[in-house]
DNA sequence: ACGCTGACTACACAAGCGTGTAGCTTGCTT
DNA sequence: AAGCAAGCTACACGCTTGTGTAGTCAGCGT
Protein backbone atom coordinates (compact mmCIF):
# COMPACT_ATOMS: atom_id res chain seq x y z
CA UNK A 1 0.00 0.00 0.00
CA UNK A 2 1.81 3.05 -1.07
CA UNK A 3 2.10 5.73 1.52
CA UNK A 4 -0.35 8.86 0.15
CA UNK A 5 0.71 11.12 2.14
CA UNK A 6 4.12 11.01 0.67
CA UNK A 7 5.83 13.68 -1.09
CA UNK A 8 2.90 16.28 -1.52
CA UNK A 9 5.30 18.32 -3.87
CA UNK A 10 4.83 16.15 -7.28
CA UNK A 11 0.73 16.42 -7.17
CA UNK A 12 -0.54 18.86 -9.16
CA UNK A 13 -2.21 21.53 -7.56
CA UNK A 14 -6.02 20.39 -7.58
CA UNK A 15 -5.02 17.22 -5.17
CA UNK A 16 -3.21 18.98 -3.18
CA UNK A 17 -5.55 21.40 -2.16
CA UNK A 18 -7.84 18.16 -1.68
CA UNK A 19 -4.83 16.44 0.38
CA UNK A 20 -4.46 20.09 2.37
CA UNK A 21 -8.51 19.86 2.79
CA UNK A 22 -8.81 16.55 4.53
CA UNK A 23 -6.34 17.14 6.74
CA UNK A 24 -7.40 21.02 7.73
CA UNK A 25 -10.75 19.56 7.90
CA UNK A 26 -10.28 16.50 9.65
CA UNK A 27 -7.88 17.94 12.37
CA UNK A 28 -9.60 21.00 12.85
CA UNK A 29 -13.20 20.79 11.71
CA UNK A 30 -15.31 22.12 8.79
CA UNK A 31 -16.17 25.68 10.23
CA UNK A 32 -13.22 26.16 12.00
CA UNK A 33 -10.95 24.97 8.97
CA UNK A 34 -10.37 28.11 7.06
CA UNK A 35 -9.77 28.47 2.95
CA UNK A 36 -6.84 30.31 3.20
CA UNK A 37 -6.09 27.84 5.84
CA UNK A 38 -5.83 25.11 3.40
CA UNK A 39 -4.77 27.58 0.36
CA UNK A 40 -1.68 28.32 2.89
CA UNK A 41 -1.03 24.65 3.62
CA UNK A 42 -1.30 23.49 -0.66
CA UNK A 43 0.97 26.81 -1.22
CA UNK A 44 -1.23 28.22 -3.46
CA UNK A 45 -3.56 31.19 -3.48
CA UNK A 46 -7.06 31.11 -1.88
CA UNK A 47 -8.52 31.83 -5.33
CA UNK A 48 -7.48 28.81 -7.01
CA UNK A 49 -8.92 26.72 -3.87
CA UNK A 50 -12.39 28.56 -5.49
CA UNK A 51 -11.36 28.23 -9.06
CA UNK A 52 -11.06 24.46 -8.56
CA UNK A 53 -14.18 23.88 -6.31
CA UNK A 54 -15.91 26.60 -6.79
CA UNK A 55 -17.25 26.69 -2.78
CA UNK A 56 -15.71 25.52 0.80
CA UNK A 57 -18.82 23.24 1.10
CA UNK A 58 -18.41 22.29 -2.58
CA UNK A 59 -14.67 21.12 -1.24
CA UNK A 60 -16.33 19.15 1.40
CA UNK A 61 -17.95 16.96 -1.14
CA UNK A 62 -15.15 16.46 -3.48
CA UNK A 63 -13.10 15.35 -0.19
CA UNK A 64 -16.17 12.91 0.41
CA UNK A 65 -16.60 11.49 -3.09
CA UNK A 66 -12.88 11.23 -3.01
CA UNK A 67 -12.27 9.01 -0.18
CA UNK A 68 -15.29 6.97 -0.49
CA UNK A 69 -13.51 6.04 -4.13
CA UNK A 70 -10.88 5.18 -2.86
CA UNK A 71 -12.09 3.70 0.15
CA UNK A 72 -14.14 1.10 -2.21
CA UNK A 73 -10.79 0.57 -4.07
CA UNK A 74 -8.79 -0.10 -0.48
CA UNK A 75 -11.79 -2.94 0.58
CA UNK A 76 -12.20 -4.41 -2.53
CA UNK A 77 -8.20 -4.96 -2.86
CA UNK A 78 -8.33 -6.05 0.34
CA UNK A 79 -10.89 -8.41 0.08
CA UNK A 80 -9.60 -10.55 -2.15
CA UNK A 81 -6.49 -11.22 0.47
CA UNK A 82 -7.75 -12.73 3.26
CA UNK A 83 -3.97 -12.91 4.99
CA UNK A 84 -4.23 -9.11 5.91
CA UNK A 85 -7.44 -9.39 7.73
CA UNK A 86 -6.48 -12.29 9.95
CA UNK A 87 -3.17 -11.02 11.44
CA UNK A 88 -4.25 -7.97 13.49
CA UNK A 89 -7.84 -6.49 12.18
CA UNK A 90 -7.52 -3.24 14.81
CA UNK A 91 -4.01 -2.42 13.21
CA UNK A 92 -5.10 -3.01 9.69
CA UNK A 93 -8.85 -0.79 9.69
CA UNK A 94 -6.16 2.08 11.28
CA UNK A 95 -4.04 1.13 7.99
CA UNK A 96 -6.93 1.62 5.94
CA UNK A 97 -8.01 4.43 7.31
CA UNK A 98 -5.15 6.24 6.44
CA UNK A 99 -4.10 9.73 7.43
CA UNK A 100 -7.66 10.33 6.49
CA UNK A 101 -8.70 8.98 9.95
CA UNK A 102 -9.37 12.26 11.81
CA UNK A 103 -12.09 13.63 8.74
CA UNK A 104 -13.80 9.99 7.91
CA UNK A 105 -14.16 10.28 11.85
CA UNK A 106 -16.32 13.63 11.75
CA UNK A 107 -17.80 12.44 8.77
CA UNK A 108 -19.25 9.89 10.25
CA UNK A 109 -20.56 11.35 13.33
CA UNK A 110 -22.05 13.90 11.27
CA UNK A 111 -23.93 11.31 9.18
CA UNK A 112 -22.19 11.67 6.02
CA UNK A 113 -20.32 9.30 4.27
CA UNK A 114 -23.02 6.58 3.49
CA UNK A 115 -21.42 4.39 1.54
CA UNK A 116 -19.16 3.96 3.57
CA UNK A 117 -21.09 2.97 6.18
CA UNK A 118 -23.32 0.69 4.52
CA UNK A 119 -20.60 -1.15 3.00
CA UNK A 120 -19.00 -1.76 6.34
CA UNK A 121 -22.84 -3.33 7.40
CA UNK A 122 -22.49 -5.67 4.24
CA UNK A 123 -19.34 -7.04 5.10
CA UNK A 124 -20.43 -7.48 8.38
CA UNK A 125 -23.56 -9.48 7.17
CA UNK A 126 -21.60 -11.89 4.95
CA UNK A 127 -19.80 -12.48 8.53
CA UNK A 128 -22.19 -13.07 10.36
CA UNK A 129 -23.49 -15.50 7.57
CA UNK A 130 -20.50 -17.71 7.99
CA UNK A 131 -21.45 -17.46 11.66
CA UNK A 132 -25.46 -17.95 11.57
CA UNK A 133 -24.53 -21.14 9.71
CA UNK A 134 -22.98 -22.67 12.74
CA UNK A 135 -25.82 -21.51 15.23
CA UNK A 136 -28.33 -23.97 17.05
CA UNK A 137 -30.71 -21.28 18.35
CA UNK A 138 -32.54 -18.89 15.47
CA UNK A 139 -31.60 -15.04 15.55
CA UNK A 140 -34.06 -12.77 16.93
CA UNK A 141 -33.49 -9.84 14.51
CA UNK A 142 -32.51 -10.13 11.16
CA UNK A 143 -29.31 -10.40 10.14
CA UNK A 144 -28.58 -6.54 8.44
CA UNK A 145 -30.04 -5.44 12.00
CA UNK A 146 -27.45 -7.67 13.77
CA UNK A 147 -24.56 -6.40 11.17
CA UNK A 148 -25.54 -3.06 11.72
CA UNK A 149 -24.96 -2.41 15.20
CA UNK A 150 -21.82 -4.65 15.30
CA UNK A 151 -20.40 -1.95 12.15
CA UNK A 152 -21.11 0.65 14.92
CA UNK A 153 -19.83 -1.05 17.60
CA UNK A 154 -16.49 -1.77 15.60
CA UNK A 155 -16.28 1.81 14.77
CA UNK A 156 -16.49 3.04 18.76
CA UNK A 157 -13.33 3.01 19.36
CA UNK A 158 -11.94 4.93 16.14
CA UNK A 159 -14.42 7.33 16.75
CA UNK A 160 -13.89 7.87 21.06
CA UNK A 161 -10.30 7.00 20.83
CA UNK A 162 -9.56 10.08 22.36
CA UNK A 163 -11.30 8.47 25.73
CA UNK A 164 -10.33 5.37 24.69
CA UNK A 165 -6.66 5.85 24.58
CA UNK A 166 -7.12 7.79 27.72
CA UNK A 167 -8.40 5.20 29.62
CA UNK A 168 -6.36 2.80 28.37
CA UNK A 169 -3.08 4.93 29.36
CA UNK A 170 -1.98 4.12 25.14
CA UNK A 171 -2.42 5.65 22.42
CA UNK A 172 -4.13 2.76 20.13
CA UNK A 173 -2.88 4.11 17.11
CA UNK A 174 0.65 3.02 18.54
CA UNK A 175 1.24 -0.96 17.58
CA UNK A 176 1.50 -1.34 21.54
CA UNK A 177 -2.42 0.17 21.61
CA UNK A 178 -3.47 -1.52 18.83
CA UNK A 179 -2.39 -5.15 20.22
CA UNK A 180 -3.99 -4.29 23.82
CA UNK A 181 -7.03 -3.66 21.71
CA UNK A 182 -7.15 -6.44 19.72
CA UNK A 183 -6.35 -8.76 22.73
CA UNK A 184 -9.26 -6.92 24.56
CA UNK A 185 -11.78 -7.07 21.41
CA UNK A 186 -10.56 -11.33 20.49
CA UNK A 187 -11.53 -11.67 24.56
CA UNK A 188 -14.68 -9.62 24.34
CA UNK A 189 -15.90 -11.60 21.01
CA UNK A 190 -15.10 -14.82 22.65
CA UNK A 191 -17.24 -14.30 25.55
CA UNK A 192 -20.32 -13.63 25.93
CA UNK A 193 -21.64 -10.60 28.34
CA UNK A 194 -25.10 -12.69 28.52
CA UNK A 195 -25.60 -15.92 29.57
CA UNK A 196 -28.61 -17.79 27.03
CA UNK A 197 -30.78 -18.32 30.40
CA UNK A 198 -29.97 -14.66 31.18
CA UNK A 199 -30.67 -13.47 27.68
CA UNK A 200 -33.94 -15.19 27.75
CA UNK A 201 -35.52 -13.69 30.90
CA UNK A 202 -34.47 -10.31 29.47
CA UNK A 203 -35.94 -10.89 26.06
CA UNK A 204 -39.07 -11.92 28.17
CA UNK A 205 -38.93 -9.11 30.16
CA UNK A 206 -38.49 -6.53 27.07
CA UNK A 207 -41.68 -8.39 24.66
CA UNK A 208 -43.97 -7.51 27.83
CA UNK A 209 -43.37 -4.09 27.69
CA UNK A 210 -43.28 -3.89 23.51
CA UNK A 211 -44.54 -0.99 22.00
CA UNK A 212 -46.11 -1.11 18.38
CA UNK B 1 -37.80 11.90 36.60
CA UNK B 2 -38.57 15.95 36.31
CA UNK B 3 -38.88 16.84 32.98
CA UNK B 4 -36.03 19.51 32.58
CA UNK B 5 -37.11 20.91 29.46
CA UNK B 6 -40.44 21.51 30.80
CA UNK B 7 -41.61 25.35 30.78
CA UNK B 8 -37.84 27.20 30.17
CA UNK B 9 -40.02 30.20 31.30
CA UNK B 10 -39.57 30.11 35.20
CA UNK B 11 -35.91 29.48 34.66
CA UNK B 12 -33.67 32.30 35.50
CA UNK B 13 -32.26 33.98 32.81
CA UNK B 14 -28.67 32.78 33.89
CA UNK B 15 -30.38 28.88 33.42
CA UNK B 16 -31.87 29.99 30.51
CA UNK B 17 -29.06 31.10 28.68
CA UNK B 18 -27.42 27.67 29.89
CA UNK B 19 -30.41 25.71 28.48
CA UNK B 20 -30.36 27.21 25.25
CA UNK B 21 -26.34 27.25 24.62
CA UNK B 22 -26.67 22.94 25.30
CA UNK B 23 -29.63 23.00 22.65
CA UNK B 24 -27.79 24.90 20.16
CA UNK B 25 -24.16 23.79 20.52
CA UNK B 26 -26.07 20.41 20.15
CA UNK B 27 -27.61 20.85 17.12
CA UNK B 28 -25.09 23.39 14.79
CA UNK B 29 -22.00 22.38 16.96
CA UNK B 30 -19.85 25.03 18.61
CA UNK B 31 -18.53 26.41 15.98
CA UNK B 32 -22.02 27.16 13.70
CA UNK B 33 -23.59 28.17 16.91
CA UNK B 34 -23.43 31.74 17.77
CA UNK B 35 -23.82 34.23 21.08
CA UNK B 36 -26.43 36.21 19.48
CA UNK B 37 -28.57 33.23 18.53
CA UNK B 38 -28.03 31.85 21.74
CA UNK B 39 -29.07 34.89 23.60
CA UNK B 40 -32.20 35.03 21.34
CA UNK B 41 -33.52 31.40 21.98
CA UNK B 42 -33.43 32.66 25.81
CA UNK B 43 -35.05 35.77 25.22
CA UNK B 44 -32.19 37.82 26.42
CA UNK B 45 -29.78 40.65 24.71
CA UNK B 46 -26.25 39.01 24.13
CA UNK B 47 -24.50 40.75 26.28
CA UNK B 48 -25.81 39.35 28.88
CA UNK B 49 -24.39 36.09 27.63
CA UNK B 50 -21.28 37.42 28.13
CA UNK B 51 -22.18 39.21 31.68
CA UNK B 52 -23.19 35.89 33.30
CA UNK B 53 -20.29 33.63 31.61
CA UNK B 54 -17.48 35.69 30.39
CA UNK B 55 -16.64 34.43 26.90
CA UNK B 56 -18.16 31.91 24.56
CA UNK B 57 -15.54 29.21 25.67
CA UNK B 58 -16.15 29.94 29.40
CA UNK B 59 -19.82 29.18 28.41
CA UNK B 60 -19.15 25.57 26.93
CA UNK B 61 -17.38 25.24 30.11
CA UNK B 62 -20.16 25.77 32.43
CA UNK B 63 -22.60 23.35 29.70
CA UNK B 64 -19.82 20.87 30.28
CA UNK B 65 -19.78 21.09 34.41
CA UNK B 66 -23.70 21.17 34.50
CA UNK B 67 -23.77 18.20 32.93
CA UNK B 68 -21.58 16.16 34.30
CA UNK B 69 -23.11 16.88 37.96
CA UNK B 70 -26.44 16.17 36.54
CA UNK B 71 -25.60 13.12 34.92
CA UNK B 72 -23.57 12.64 38.36
CA UNK B 73 -26.75 12.64 40.11
CA UNK B 74 -28.94 10.88 37.70
CA UNK B 75 -26.86 7.92 37.75
CA UNK B 76 -26.52 7.79 41.63
CA UNK B 77 -30.31 7.47 41.57
CA UNK B 78 -30.43 5.13 39.27
CA UNK B 79 -28.00 3.04 40.75
CA UNK B 80 -29.98 2.21 43.36
CA UNK B 81 -32.95 1.40 41.53
CA UNK B 82 -31.79 -1.89 39.63
CA UNK B 83 -35.52 -1.90 38.28
CA UNK B 84 -35.13 0.76 35.88
CA UNK B 85 -31.99 -1.01 34.68
CA UNK B 86 -34.10 -4.26 33.82
CA UNK B 87 -36.70 -3.23 31.59
CA UNK B 88 -35.06 -1.67 28.67
CA UNK B 89 -31.18 -0.38 29.11
CA UNK B 90 -31.42 1.12 25.46
CA UNK B 91 -34.47 3.50 26.13
CA UNK B 92 -33.58 4.09 29.75
CA UNK B 93 -29.86 5.62 28.40
CA UNK B 94 -31.55 7.57 25.79
CA UNK B 95 -34.12 8.94 28.98
CA UNK B 96 -31.14 9.65 30.91
CA UNK B 97 -28.86 11.44 28.18
CA UNK B 98 -32.42 12.61 27.66
CA UNK B 99 -32.69 16.40 25.81
CA UNK B 100 -28.89 16.91 25.88
CA UNK B 101 -28.26 13.84 23.62
CA UNK B 102 -26.55 16.15 20.71
CA UNK B 103 -24.61 18.10 22.94
CA UNK B 104 -22.90 14.92 24.67
CA UNK B 105 -22.16 12.92 21.58
CA UNK B 106 -20.51 16.06 20.21
CA UNK B 107 -18.63 16.19 23.62
CA UNK B 108 -17.81 12.65 23.73
CA UNK B 109 -16.32 12.82 20.25
CA UNK B 110 -14.63 15.57 20.62
CA UNK B 111 -12.56 14.37 23.76
CA UNK B 112 -14.45 16.44 26.30
CA UNK B 113 -16.67 14.53 29.17
CA UNK B 114 -14.14 13.01 30.37
CA UNK B 115 -15.93 12.53 33.58
CA UNK B 116 -18.95 11.16 32.06
CA UNK B 117 -16.82 8.39 30.05
CA UNK B 118 -14.74 7.47 32.84
CA UNK B 119 -18.23 6.80 35.19
CA UNK B 120 -19.25 4.68 32.59
CA UNK B 121 -16.21 2.93 32.36
CA UNK B 122 -16.80 2.43 36.40
CA UNK B 123 -19.90 1.02 36.04
CA UNK B 124 -18.67 -1.45 33.33
CA UNK B 125 -15.95 -2.98 35.49
CA UNK B 126 -18.75 -3.46 38.44
CA UNK B 127 -20.52 -5.38 35.61
CA UNK B 128 -17.51 -7.26 34.71
CA UNK B 129 -16.62 -7.96 37.93
CA UNK B 130 -19.86 -10.26 38.17
CA UNK B 131 -19.39 -12.01 34.93
CA UNK B 132 -15.51 -12.50 35.87
CA UNK B 133 -16.83 -14.75 38.64
CA UNK B 134 -18.20 -17.34 36.58
CA UNK B 135 -16.00 -17.37 34.31
CA UNK B 136 -13.62 -20.64 33.67
CA UNK B 137 -10.69 -18.79 31.75
CA UNK B 138 -8.59 -15.93 32.75
CA UNK B 139 -9.06 -13.10 30.61
CA UNK B 140 -6.64 -12.16 28.17
CA UNK B 141 -6.63 -8.13 29.33
CA UNK B 142 -7.19 -6.63 32.34
CA UNK B 143 -11.27 -5.52 33.44
CA UNK B 144 -10.37 -1.89 33.24
CA UNK B 145 -9.09 -2.40 29.88
CA UNK B 146 -12.15 -4.40 28.85
CA UNK B 147 -14.78 -1.98 30.51
CA UNK B 148 -12.68 0.72 28.29
CA UNK B 149 -13.61 -0.93 25.32
CA UNK B 150 -17.03 -2.56 26.15
CA UNK B 151 -17.95 1.78 27.54
CA UNK B 152 -16.89 3.00 24.25
CA UNK B 153 -18.92 -0.05 21.87
CA UNK B 154 -22.06 0.65 24.04
CA UNK B 155 -22.05 4.31 23.20
CA UNK B 156 -21.19 3.41 19.53
CA UNK B 157 -25.26 3.13 18.96
CA UNK B 158 -25.62 6.57 19.87
CA UNK B 159 -22.93 8.21 18.80
CA UNK B 160 -23.69 6.83 15.60
CA UNK B 161 -27.11 7.09 15.42
CA UNK B 162 -28.09 8.52 11.95
CA UNK B 163 -26.17 5.64 10.48
CA UNK B 164 -27.60 2.94 12.82
CA UNK B 165 -31.02 4.69 12.16
CA UNK B 166 -31.24 4.69 8.15
CA UNK B 167 -29.20 1.18 8.39
CA UNK B 168 -32.14 0.08 10.74
CA UNK B 169 -35.17 1.90 8.62
CA UNK B 170 -36.04 3.05 12.23
CA UNK B 171 -35.56 5.75 14.00
CA UNK B 172 -33.59 4.30 17.43
CA UNK B 173 -35.14 7.19 19.20
CA UNK B 174 -38.24 5.75 18.80
CA UNK B 175 -40.81 3.50 20.62
CA UNK B 176 -39.63 0.75 18.31
CA UNK B 177 -36.32 1.31 17.52
CA UNK B 178 -35.21 1.12 21.15
CA UNK B 179 -36.78 -1.94 21.11
CA UNK B 180 -35.34 -3.31 17.78
CA UNK B 181 -32.00 -2.23 19.43
CA UNK B 182 -32.48 -4.06 22.40
CA UNK B 183 -33.47 -7.04 21.45
CA UNK B 184 -29.85 -6.95 18.16
CA UNK B 185 -27.58 -5.90 21.68
CA UNK B 186 -29.09 -8.78 23.48
CA UNK B 187 -28.58 -11.24 20.70
CA UNK B 188 -25.24 -9.80 19.98
CA UNK B 189 -24.41 -10.37 23.80
CA UNK B 190 -25.48 -13.93 24.35
CA UNK B 191 -24.08 -15.13 21.26
CA UNK B 192 -20.28 -14.61 20.51
CA UNK B 193 -18.81 -14.21 17.07
CA UNK B 194 -15.69 -16.13 17.94
CA UNK B 195 -15.55 -19.68 19.17
CA UNK B 196 -12.96 -20.27 22.02
CA UNK B 197 -10.81 -22.71 19.55
CA UNK B 198 -10.95 -19.54 16.54
CA UNK B 199 -9.83 -17.04 19.76
CA UNK B 200 -7.05 -19.53 20.40
CA UNK B 201 -5.45 -19.14 17.13
CA UNK B 202 -6.59 -15.58 16.20
CA UNK B 203 -4.55 -14.87 19.30
CA UNK B 204 -1.55 -17.14 18.75
CA UNK B 205 -1.20 -15.17 15.26
CA UNK B 206 -1.68 -11.79 17.34
CA UNK B 207 1.30 -12.71 19.83
CA UNK B 208 3.15 -14.09 16.52
CA UNK B 209 3.12 -10.39 15.74
CA UNK B 210 3.87 -8.58 19.04
CA UNK B 211 5.35 -5.71 18.98
CA UNK B 212 7.53 -4.34 21.55
C1' DA C 1 1.69 34.28 -35.35
C1' DC C 2 -2.64 34.31 -33.37
C1' DG C 3 -6.01 33.54 -30.11
C1' DC C 4 -8.23 31.06 -26.82
C1' DT C 5 -8.76 28.23 -22.80
C1' DG C 6 -7.64 27.02 -18.22
C1' DA C 7 -4.47 27.43 -14.25
C1' DC C 8 -3.42 30.86 -11.16
C1' DT C 9 -3.02 35.38 -8.37
C1' DA C 10 -4.11 39.87 -6.10
C1' DC C 11 -7.38 42.56 -4.20
C1' DA C 12 -11.75 44.22 -2.61
C1' DC C 13 -16.32 43.57 -0.46
C1' DA C 14 -20.08 42.59 2.59
C1' DA C 15 -21.54 39.96 6.32
C1' DG C 16 -21.28 37.85 10.66
C1' DC C 17 -18.67 36.98 14.45
C1' DG C 18 -16.83 37.55 19.48
C1' DT C 19 -15.92 41.02 22.32
C1' DG C 20 -15.65 45.63 24.65
C1' DT C 21 -17.92 49.75 26.82
C1' DA C 22 -21.22 52.73 28.67
C1' DG C 23 -25.37 53.18 30.86
C1' DC C 24 -29.98 52.02 32.78
C1' DT C 25 -32.86 49.70 36.24
C1' DT C 26 -33.86 47.00 40.45
C1' DG C 27 -33.48 45.70 45.10
C1' DC C 28 -31.04 45.21 49.22
C1' DT C 29 -27.88 47.17 52.77
C1' DT C 30 -26.53 50.73 56.11
C1' DA D 1 -32.56 58.28 52.23
C1' DA D 2 -28.45 57.15 50.09
C1' DG D 3 -25.54 54.11 47.84
C1' DC D 4 -23.98 50.30 45.65
C1' DA D 5 -23.70 45.83 43.62
C1' DA D 6 -25.88 42.97 40.17
C1' DG D 7 -28.98 41.98 36.36
C1' DC D 8 -29.58 43.58 32.04
C1' DT D 9 -29.53 46.30 27.48
C1' DA D 10 -27.87 48.98 23.41
C1' DC D 11 -24.38 49.93 20.50
C1' DA D 12 -20.04 50.01 18.29
C1' DC D 13 -15.35 48.07 17.13
C1' DG D 14 -12.22 45.16 14.83
C1' DC D 15 -11.35 40.98 12.91
C1' DT D 16 -12.00 37.01 10.09
C1' DT D 17 -14.63 34.77 6.96
C1' DG D 18 -16.48 33.15 2.30
C1' DT D 19 -17.03 34.99 -1.88
C1' DG D 20 -16.74 38.01 -6.05
C1' DT D 21 -13.97 40.38 -9.80
C1' DA D 22 -10.32 41.58 -12.66
C1' DG D 23 -6.33 40.36 -14.58
C1' DT D 24 -1.76 37.73 -15.66
C1' DC D 25 0.53 33.92 -17.66
C1' DA D 26 1.65 29.52 -19.98
C1' DG D 27 0.43 26.07 -23.32
C1' DC D 28 -1.55 24.57 -27.46
C1' DG D 29 -4.32 23.92 -31.55
C1' DT D 30 -4.85 26.29 -36.00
Amino acid sequence: MASIEADLEDLTARARIREAALRQFGELGFERATIRGIAEAARVSSGLVRHHFGSKEALREACDEFLVKLLRRVSDATFDDPMLTRSNPVAMSQAVFGPYQPYLVRALVEGRAEPLFDEMVRAGEQWLAEIDAERADPPFADRKARATVSTAMALAVTVLHRHVSRSLGVDVASPEGAHLLATVILDLHSHPALSPERAASMREALERIRPS
